[in-house]
DNA sequence: CCGATTGA
DNA sequence: TCAATCGGG
């Protein structure tokens, strides 16, 4: 989920208008789901629910934010994740004890009325199920957007795409993306231009990152920036005790790296994990065309199977095919 | 998170 | 026109 960059890089970002945007933008589907589920509650931390008590917040996520990606003239496809490496296994340990401890808590707020307790420790248990990636994957089908399946991380396999110039952003909150190579990395890609910290709504606006710009601008290589983000810590290392991102520039162009990376728990192989940001198992042979959406099946799912209202659906179908000039209405206008 | 409504 | 609020499933 993310390695911490954040003051490393910050310095980079350019702030982009919606306008001037545009092209294809390969999601981290993980990520974006992720945003829904912990987003899209009611108060007290109850998501939203088919009559089965299913989870559907992150259906109504996708319809909407992807009808507005496609209206703005950027077409979505989604990344999905894999099998994750082995050296990930301590980072999804620790999550699954926070997401379980998270639920208690939520339980107990809820219980006790603590309202703003309950919803911030419900986005915390928020998981990606089986149900959530399958149901996802059938709604964006039904909805004529690509979507590719990484044969492991979903960061590598948009890196990739981008630097094969198949996609124009690899899209995340995250940074790995840079770690893997993407040329251009896209963030906060909400169109509402809110986010909720700390219970508060703070504006936020489409933010790029070059890795060009962020290398140039660090001196570094590549494999600087990798070794860097070792030292502080990834999903697959714990990062050196009291090594932050200043001091990790540091040791890294001091040539300090390989000796300092032994203070890393689950680094015992760095170049293995150098070696994995640089030539990650990616899946080459993927197609990334957007089709019209198949409007029977998507009220299928949403209306017929999730009780979703057809007024709503509606609303989101015709603002997913208006853009891609077939005949309509407008056009004999023109 | 997103859309619709409301109220200044 | 826009920030705040509410309901969505």
């Amino acid at each position: 989920m993310g390695v911490a960059l954040r003051p490393l890089i910050a310095d980079y970002k350019e702030v982009l208008p919606w306008d001037r945007l545009g092209g294809i933008a390969a999601i981290d589907a993980y990520n974006a789901l992720y945003q829904f589920l912990s987003g899209i509650r009611q108060p007290d931390g109850t998501p939203l629910m088919d009559e089965e008590g299913r989870i559907t917040s992150h259906l109504s996520g996708l319809l909407f934010r992807t009808a507005n990606l496609v209206e703005k003239n950027i077409t979505p496809v989604y990344v999905f994740d894999g099998k994750p490496p082995k050296f990930k296994e301590a980072t999804l340990a620790e999550r699954r004890v926070i997401r379980e401890n998270a639920k208690e808590s939520w339980e107990r707020a809820v219980k006790e009325g603590d309202e703003e307790s309950a919803r911030k420790y419900a986005m915390a248990s928020s998981k990606v199920d089986a149900f959530i990636l399958e149901s996802s994957k059938e709604l964006l089908t039904a909805l004529g957007i690509p979507w590719v399946q990484a044969p492991e991380e979903g960061e590598a396999q948009s890196a990739y795409m981008a630097a094969a110039g198949d996609v124009t952003y690899a899209v995340s909150q995250d940074y790995d993306s840079l770690l893997f190579g993407a040329p251009k990395l896209l963030r906060n890609l909400t169109v509402s231009g809110k986010r909720r910290v700390n219970g508060k709504m703070v504006a936020v606006y489409p933010e790029q990152l070059l890795l060009d710009q962020v290398l140039g601008g660090l001196e570094m290589t590549q494999v600087d920036l990798i070794a860097a983000a070792l030292l502080i810590g990834t999903d697959y290392n714990s990062g050196v005790k009291g090594v932050g991102p200043k001091t990790a520039v540091k040791l890294v162009k001091e040539g300090k790296f390989a000796e300092r990376i032994l203070e890393s728990e689950n680094a015992a192989e760095p170049e293995e994990l150098i070696r994995y940001f640089l030539e990650p198992p990616v899946e080459k042979q993927y197609t990334i065309a957007k089709k019209a959406p198949v409007r029977e099946r998507v009220v299928e799912i949403l209306c017929e199977q999730h009780g979703f209202s057809e007024e709503r659906v509606a609303a989101g179908l015709e603002r997913l095919g208006s853009t891609k000039g077939q005949a309509t209405l407008d056009s004999w206008f023109s």
